[in-house]
DNA sequence: GACACTATTCGGTAATACTATATACTAGTA
DNA sequence: TACTAGTATATAGTATTACCGAATAGTGTC
């Protein structure tokens, strides 16, 4: 799917938040499990940028660690105030692609909404 | 709900497409309706941007109609290109919001995806 | 006249995903 | 050794888009 970048403002957070929920990651898993889950045009950078804001806004516990494969891994954990915004996220994307949905499957009569 | 403005970025305008293509309405209308459907915090001027870009990127036509209730209304219809774009937001959306759910569904086992 | 409601326009701001590039570590290979 | 590919992080700059605030304007009511 082409051209999703717009649509994705906002929801991409989240996305890396749930991932990082499921255990203990770095921004290069990250980015691959984006890419597994469907959204193939996500780069490394679009990532790192999300991983930097959610350690500014400290949501995250981080832990540097060496690796075999390549230069040192920075870990994230969520912490009590991450998983807290995560559920918050999941609330606002329940909303919001619920009320979507309504709009979108009302049908359309003579013009008039039923 | 709020603070879903982020979220709304990307999906907002296919709403704004889908609200016309039920048939020709005005800025003023469309924003009583987003706030209908739930979008309670949209205001004028945020339509009215939308509008403007539907305007430039040619998917609407235009009549200009005075009003008994205030300053004369612009309505809008959906051209051809417009309803393709409407077609191909759809698109996207059901794309991103089944990956989405797709994530926020799958269940976490011992820290696995299962 | 003052106010409320309807209706549009526009300049400026904030948030966020993308682009492009730089840096660095490991392993394989010519 | 030199080169390449894969792994891994960082960051400056850009484009898009929703919001804020204010201005303007028409109609009806008090």
């Amino acid at each position: 799917m082409e051209n999703i970048t717009e649509m994705l403002k906002g929801v991409l957070e989240g996305c890396v938040l749930e991932i990082i929920s499921r255990g203990e990651t770095y921004g290069y898993e990250i980015t691959q499990q984006l890419r597994e889950l469907g959204f193939t045009d996500v780069v490394e950078g679009t990532v790192y940028t999300i991983t930097i804001r959610l350690e500014k806004h400290n949501l995250v516990d981080i832990e540097k660690k060496p690796s075999t494969m390549g230069p040192p891994r920075k870990f994230y954990t969520l912490n009590a105030a991450g998983r807290e915004q995560l559920e918050i996220f999941w609330k606002k994307w329940d909303f919001v692609s619920s009320k979507i949905n309504e709009l979108k499957t009302k049908i359309k009569l003579k013009g008039e909404l039923i």
